[in-house]
DNA sequence: CCGATGGTTTGCATCGTTGTAAGATCGTCA
DNA sequence: TGACGATCTTACAACGATGCAAACCATCGG
């Protein structure tokens, strides 16, 4: 069995009140006595038991970070960087995956899992203006993407609407008039993918370029394989465009290996753009212009976001809403001009 | 304030006792109190104290899952499976990031956060056979990662060896004789990468083509950088070779990236063959012919191997080895003739 | 030499849950 | 009707830690 406190006491022959003191830093406790009980500490490799530690002081130190799948690199990055920020608060965190689906989402905000935790850090996107109220929760909640819908709790994203627009002026800048979006997802009631693709026609309308429902594919999950698929509905249909904006780097990617399987030159006669400036993106052949969107940033900020909620005048807050800023990174898939 | 037992109990006017037997489906109550109690739970919206019931039951509900980084697609697409396989078993995954840094490794080991979870799958990078003692610890553990040393560890992997063997074979037996390989590291006392090269230097032998230094490239973490930078020392020291083991996924498509910016084609002039088989292979132009290790049944496996020892008879089992099946994967950066 | 002072140590109650054992209730049978 | 299981419910003691308040003990000034 592991050791307790009060083995530990018996030990250094004090009270296990005074080893609690030791451990959690009492200003007063004699440096002799102090030694003493280190040395004991020590010796029987005593760990504080954090089931008890947590049920005592209400707090467990860890945090929950929900996304839809870590095999969408997009949400792996950032989980990489959520788990670092957290560390270095000293929390550990938690992963669950919602697999983007309505139901799991709204099952884990009700699971009794989280009572493991102090707070969730949460990337929904099945969920819409109806489920505010399961998002009106007791415990701290930081949702990211961006406030579309009435929901009472705080934001951390970067505007979408913005970047899609601005990535659609880059295309249009560089000469480019038929452009194709990949992303399209109508089920989504109002999250990124309704943002991109409002910031796209958006960007096409101040420029006098008409909107043509045949250049936009849809895809659901953003797999590789779902840009693929909708690069071949594209193709297929006899779509005529000179340029693709893929809703993020990884439906860009699978759209352009489709692209050059088909004998068209990337970026001669179609350019391709991205959103999310994966690792990958500079490697991919050619490699993917794309909207840096801040992720570490948005990690970072997620974190101390929901560090001030779980803080002491956490209830008090009214919910905020933090946007990143965003940077067109140039690359070879569509150059500037 | 979150609703205890005894506030369900007082609104049901059971004790609170009746209600613990509720939650936990004792057999003996009767059907009238169940359902009170149901509805009041319900109604209080009663989610049972984790910490609570861990303190008591000694089981917290959780495991810990340590890898380098969730950075690397690898440890990501291996993550997504943990974490899948352990929710199946009713228990939720705790994501710690090592960086491959054998004192970050050793600092996890003795960490108190680890009393949070049942038990630990670490995937570790910087040990050696050094620290055998550290990993004698009195928690359940599994180790991603061949037994290379006599560490006293249930250990799930594949045979990097003969995965490594059998993909230089491949690329014999497409007639390719100078076959340059990336990712060796000998900082690395015996982990993946002294392996994978063992089983490419027998594998040569085998077939009585000489082991030739200048056609190994050194790379420490194995991201697509690193392959990037490996494969410009091939080319600046004027290696000569037909063909380029990459010793995982991303060392491959960075050194892939390389070679077609030096204007050499992939397959014609040089092959490329990877290990891990991630989804990006698949959408690489040229897609990457690689090994896929059985990622998953890999994860499914560690997460069982834990489950076992964290069980009843968990203390007494002997160290056990688990081999997933490898396999090939032809695709076009490396053609079978 | 005593009480005040302030640092140092301790005892007790408590967090919310579960296991054990004992108590209450009920129907059934002699 | 009363005793007896079987079924249902309850009381109490943990699990290991922390916060509070009280107790202890030097030291110092008067």
């Amino acid at each position: 069995m592991a050791a307790t406190l009060h083995d530990v006491a018996n030990l250094a022959g004090v009270s296990f009140k005074t080893v609690s003191n030791v451990v959690n830093g009492h200003p007063h406790v004699r440096p002799s006595t102090r030694e003493r009980v280190e040395r004991a500490i020590a010796e029987l490799g005593y760990k504080p038991n954090l089931s008890a530690r947590s049920l005592r002081s209400g707090r467990t130190g860890a945090i929950a970070l929900a996304v839809p799948e870590l095999n969408l690199s997009y949400f792996a990055e950032l989980a990489s960087f959520v788990i670092a920020a957290a560390e270095q608060a000293g929390l550990v965190t938690l992963v669950e995956q919602t697999g983007g689906d309505r139901d799991r989402e709204l099952a884990l905000l009700k699971s009794p899992r989280l009572r493991m935790t102090d707070g969730l850090i949460l990337s929904p996107l099945g969920m819409g203006q109806e489920d505010a109220d399961a998002l009106d929760v007791a415990f701290p909640l930081v949702l990211l993407g961006e406030r579309t819908f009435d929901w009472p709790n705080d934001h951390v994203t970067m505007s979408n609407l913005n970047a899609a627009h601005a990535a659609t002026e880059y295309l249009i800048a560089s000469g480019r008039r038929r452009i194709a979006v990949i992303g399209e997802n109508e089920d989504e009631v109002m999250g990124s993918a309704r943002l991109r693709l409002r910031g796209y026609r958006e960007a096409l309308e101040a420029h006098g370029i008409p909107y043509d429902e045949r250049l936009v594919a849809r895809a659901t999950l953003w797999h590789r394989a779902d840009g693929a698929r909708a690069m071949h509905d594209l193709l297929d249909r006899g779509a005529d465009f000179d340029a693709v904006f893929g809703f993020n780097d990884t439906l860009a990617l699978g759209a352009m290996r489709v692209l050059q399987e088909a004998g068209l030159r990337v970026p001669e006669d179609v350019a391709v753009l991205g959103f999310d400036d994966l690792d990958e993106a500079a490697y991919a052949i050619p490699s993917l212009t794309t909207v840096d969107p801040g992720r570490e940033w948005i990690a970072r900020t997620a974190v101390e976001t929901l560090l001030e909620r779980i803080g002491r005048k956490g209830k008090d807050l009214a919910p905020r809403t933090k946007l990143a800023d965003f940077t067109i990174i140039e690359r070879e898939s569509a150059p500037k001009d």
